[in-house]
DNA sequence: CAAGCCAACTAGGTTAACTATGTTGGTGAA
DNA sequence: TTCACCAACATAGTTAACCTAGTTGGCTTG
């Protein structure tokens, strides 16, 4: 894979992984392929897989959840296309504050009246 | 630079480039400085800035050339433009969010010393 | 003087290694 | 059975090191 185009592997990659959503080949609520196995099918570093991956997360194509994996997120719930990247940057990263945010305020909540952590398994 | 509040510190480097370019700071035409130079002032690696850099590139606001330097673009040739009172909004609501998680951060950290599970890492 | 070379910059791409942190399933002890 | 621990795997962030390639300015040489 990553045909020596002149166009980097890690674009090339966020093409093939983009046009997989996009055509349905890779349902919302799926997860991706982990990280390395992306690399063991492209023949790419881990790196450039982060990278190409990186670009969905950024573009609201995709949200990662540490530790589980990286999912494709529903149409209706991902940004219009034309929308300014601007836009798409702040509403990640509100997202990402707001889940952050209500983490730490549950822990801090809890860990008043019981034991912290390892609540749900 | 690059505060520790949790937002990754590309991020933190792109969105304070980006405010320069909106705020009229870093004028259109003009050359961002040097990835050498960004790296010093934030008093980052060079390849978070690459990548502050690279995000500022995939959003249009910036074009690079080999060689030269990576330079601002016209306001009009490049996506978006007008910003919708939305964008205000949310802006203020990511500078709120930050502060009130900082915050609580800081909070749990002090008052949980001894917190038990995962003691051996 | 002019041509060519070369050193020193620049952006861009890639890789490997490390850290941090979250999730999950298995194992073994109480 | 239930709980605590742990190993394996996941994303995410960061750093350092190389490599390619374009640009520029100075210096040497013809």
């Amino acid at each position: 894979m990553v045909k020596n185009t002149g166009r980097p592997g890690y674009l090339q990659i966020a093409d093939d992984l983009r046009a997989q959503i996009n055509g349905g080949s890779l349902a919302p609520g799926t997860p991706l392929p982990s990280t390395a196995q992306l690399a063991d099918r492209y023949d790419a570093s881990l790196s450039v897989v982060k990278m190409a991956v990186g670009i969905l997360r950024n573009e609201g194509l995709v949200v990662g959840q540490q530790g589980k994996g990286v999912f494709v997120r529903d149409a209706e719930e991902r940004p219009a296309g034309d929308e300014p990247a601007d836009l798409i940057e702040l509403r990640a990263a509100v997202r990402d504050l707001s889940v952050r945010l209500a983490k730490v305020e549950e822990q801090l909540a809890t860990s008043t009246s019981h034991r912290p952590g390892r609540s749900s398994r």
